[in-house]
RNA sequence: CGGGGCGUCGUAUACCGGUAGUACGCUUGGUUUGGGACCAAGUAGACCCAGUUCGAUUCUGGGCGCCCCGACCA
């Protein structure tokens, strides 16, 4: 893509009123757009980083057998009637609006229910199990206090994953797959060595859960991390009890600060009870299917990766999330020849299927590095005379700064794939 | 929801009960051209509603919005 045909623009200053590193670099880059508190749009350069975040996620749990569905952000109360999670004190966070009838509607805070409801449908039998199904989908949330950014929006995307087995064995097996896929989404964003799989509170639904934490001072969950063990700790369950049962003491541990980037845990029966969710076994006795739920906030998991990775020029994108593999920057000086390079270059780079962001913009040099380091594309080829005379072309690593001299073959081999 | 702070050109800021200034951006012209250039001329602004006042962007009240701390986070 040409960056002169980019509607957005880079900003020297942050909006005074965003404190959050995420979102004043995020906005000052282009990448987002603050709607309203909670509530931000996805510019071109953020709905690429979102999308390949999306697709690290969707790749992994592809691997792991699941299904990918999409289903309505619209919610009929009934079926969150039947599991007693219609009323305020149930799920605060409720937006809740009128059909033109009079009729009350919801605007999907999570997907249990709805989806439950769907699979009565298609499962009947012990033969029709297990089902993974999992979708990309906005959800709504009412939050008293929208707060860091991208960190907490009324608004975002999620991935939520559902399981559907038949044993606790059969669930506990998936739920440790589901754990390892997880690791694995994180490593690729760019945060596994700071992620840890936290022991949590299980809600309502069971003894824990797991929680993944990524150590971060902008976090809001405190997490205690056992030094040589790896084991990790929410503060909800940092208790005396549960360190015995781990076999751990309080002095092993380390305080942290952390931001929950992915939550799985085990739902039970209460779900497939009060929807009827039930399949015939091996004997024809109706059973009620035991199921789990598994999110990623895939918006989230981009602002941690800026808190995370950022420097004090602006962004570093890992090379799986990055907007573009390479931003080809042109010095010219007005010279002809160097355009003509420059576009040379950038039909090169897209002939072999790598994707380029062209700083094409009649701009200073100074301007187009500042911009360039605030985008954080992780790799930077710049064409100018000093690197045609010398017959190559200058490659900059974003995350430190490196540079080397290449040419064609070298830049199509570094890049490709 | 409790507490605190704040709303001024597109962005960031200043001043003021009596003509709203600066920087960046943007436009035009010129000089520049490897780390956010320079000169000149332009462009563009007081969140909304009431009240006080001869006069309100400024003071008072209400509303709306934004941020921070805490609580909350199924």
């Amino acid at each position: 893509m040409r960056q002169s045909h980019l509607f957005t623009k880079t900003r020297r200053e942050a909006p005074k009123d965003e404190v959050a590193k995420n979102a004043q670099l995020l906005i000052r880059a282009g990448y987002i757009h603050k709607e309203m508190a909670g509530a931000y749009s996805f510019l071109p350069l953020g709905l690429r980083v979102r999308d390949n975040i999306i697709r690290v996620i969707r790749e992994e749990i592809n691997a792991i057998g699941g299904q990918e569905i999409k289903m309505t952000a619209l919610q009929s109360p009934a079926l969150w009637k039947k599991s007693g999670r219609w009323e305020d004190g149930a799920i605060d966070v409720w937006f809740k609006t009128q059909l033109k009838d009079g009729g009350e509607l919801g605007l999907a805070t999570t997907h249990e229910e709805p989806l439950t409801s769907l699979l009565t449908e298609y499962i009947q039998s012990y033969k029709d199990l297990p089902k993974y199904v999992y979708q990309f989908q906005l959800k709504f949330r009412n939050e008293l206090r929208a707060k860091s950014g991208i960190m907490r929006c009324r608004e975002f995307v999620m991935k939520d994953l559902y399981s559907f087995n038949r044993t606790e064995e059969e669930f506990r097996e998936f739920y440790e797959k589901c754990a390892e896929a997880y690791k694995k989404i994180f490593a690729r964003v760019g945060i596994g060595e700071k992620t840890h799989r936290v022991f949590a509170s299980g809600g309502s639904f069971s003894k824990f859960s797991d929680e993944f934490q990524t150590i971060c001072d902008a976090g809001e969950d405190i997490i205690y991390v056992h030094k040589e063990k790896n084991i990790a700790v929410n503060k909800e369950v940092y208790t005396d009890e549960v360190l015995k049962d781990l076999g751990v003491s309080k002095d092993e541990f380390e305080e942290k600060k952390a931001i929950e980037v992915g939550n799985i845990f085990p739902l039970g029966t209460k779900y497939s009870e009060a929807l009827g969710l039930t399949y015939k076994d091996e004997k024809g006795v109706d059973t009620p299917v035991i199921m789990g739920s598994y999110g990623i906030g895939p918006g989230r998991v981009m602002g941690t990766v800026v808190e995370l990775l950022s420097d004090a020029k602006g962004i570093v994108w890992p090379k799986e999330i990055a907007p573009f593999a390479v931003h080809l920057v042109s010095i010219t000086g007005g010279n002809q020849d160097v355009v003509a390079e420059a576009d040379r270059l950038y039909e090169l780079l897209r002939e072999n299927g790598i994707e380029v962001l062209y700083d094409d913009r009649d701009a200073r040099a100074g301007e187009k590095f500042a911009d360039s380091d605030l985008i954080g594309i992780p790799t930077r080829l710049v064409v100018s005379e000093k690197s045609m005379s010398q017959g190559s072309i200058e490659c900059t690593a974003r995350v430190d700064g490196t540079t080397t001299m290449i040419g064609d073959s070298d830049i199509v081999a570094r890049l490709s794939k």
